[in-house]
DNA sequence: ATGACGCTTCGGTCCCCGTCGAAATGTCCG
DNA sequence: CGGACATTTCGACGGGGACCGAAGCGTCAT
């Protein structure tokens, strides 16, 4: 690794806006067909291939064949993790229409960073998680599984040994950690089965359902209806 | 941040092969004139002061003058997350010298990730402070503080709030976790200030001195010098 | 079977950018 | 002050790659 040759072709697979912006859709966790991709990127059907052909050949995302569909998804939490990392390093983006308002009004409100909660309400959420003496507070170590376990999750088999139990992810918005690591996606994972939060359509956003609402204020004293609220715009 | 070219720009920054070797060589935590970092990338001087500004202007670098020198340090702990969080992603790399391969050798046994401990030693290092019951194993959240300070460490100024105390950094030549974060650079540093360890002129190897060895191996048991050696290689 | 649809391949165009050497600028040291 | 050294700017060259539309190839539905 002295030479930077392997280090210039992953980050040179991000370093073009157009595989960027895919990257960054992809980011929500759900593995999208090439046409999303290109939709989201505003390219040809043909650009976005040759696109998604170097993202795959450099390893970030992998690709399945789902009927005439291409499914394409990141290649795994590392990926995801790494896109964080340099997206920490980015400063403020500016709005460039209202439609991108809303939208980044709503991922700061509540979304997933690939496997986990982020956001206000992955903020809230984590906060807690630690006021509840379920994690310690500055290392999210685990400390006691009973709080976790009421909100669906497996902690046993959210161990992993290809990666820590829990993992500060610095957020980009709030600029706090939240929970990440192995208990991070168990815990975005039984909130999604449970439906008590949901997928927004067309990016990276969550929403909050109605169990999911009264659910975490009684779990943990969350009020997250209005953590996902996005402030004092609408609410779709 | 929904637009990829704030992404882009920062990953452009490091997807090329030139720059991505400059920063790798930046990767061992010391500032170094614009020549050095051309003489290791191997182009010319002109070449180089291109890439600084770009590297510059992206914000992964920060560029001091000293004298008729430009001094080149990245420019921040954040940078050296995302580089090895990217380092990550790629795949082990084809020997394709002598001389890189001694380099190489000497860097999996113990170098500077920045600001912090890498390599055998690393790990070694961080398997110690657990045992010892310095840090909680799998978190490594602090235990007990008197281990670290009879290693130099004052751990009350290393609490910062702006990173986490204590966090895992995944090795990218031992795939194993070991200590990063504040923790982390004060370790380093004070190893580094006592002498105990040494940087190796030209790269981020480190080499571990007489005095360190023997304390190393009264404070943690750690058999640093075995650790450090590179493995049947020539050390220097 | 015959479209409709999703995707890929191909050919062509254009521009960005990495590279160098030469010359200019700035700094240090006799 | 004048020569050595580090760095930057400039001009020129060449290559890689981002983009599109058209055409070809599977797959699904009617």
């Amino acid at each position: 690794m002295s030479d930077g040759s392997n280090l210039a072709r992953v980050a040179g697979a991000l370093g073009e806006r157009t595989r960027a912006s895919m990257v960054i859709e992809l980011l929500g966790g759900e593995a999208l067909p090439v046409s999303a991709l290109a939709r989201a990127a505003g390219v040809a059907a043909s650009t976005a291939s040759g696109h998604v052909a170097r993202l795959e050949s450099a390893g970030l995302v992998t690709v399945r064949s789902d009927g005439r569909e291409r499914l394409v998804a990141l290649a795994g939490h590392e990926v995801a993790e790494a896109v964080e990392a340099l997206t920490l390093l980015t400063g403020e983006s500016e709005i460039r229409s209202l439609r991108a308002a809303d939208r980044l009004a709503a991922e700061r409100a509540a979304r997933s960073c690939y496997d986990h909660l982020a956001g206000r309400l992955g903020v809230g959420v984590c906060d807690a998680l630690c006021a509840s003496g379920a994690l310690e507070p500055g290392s999210l170590a685990l400390r006691d599984a009973g709080v976790l376990e009421r909100l669906g999750v497996d902690v046993e088999s959210a161990r992993d040994a290809r990666r820590p139990l829990t993992r500060t992810c610095l957020d980009w918005s709030e600029r706090r950690p939240h929970l990440a690591g192995g208990l991070g996606a168990a815990l975005l994972g039984s909130l999604l089965e449970r439906g008590w939060v949901a997928r927004r359509p067309g990016g990276r956003a969550l929403r909050v359902t109605d169990a999911g609402a009264s659910g975490l204020l009684e779990v943990l004293g969350v009020d997250a209806a209005h953590l996902a609220a996005t402030h004092g715009g609408r609410v779709v």
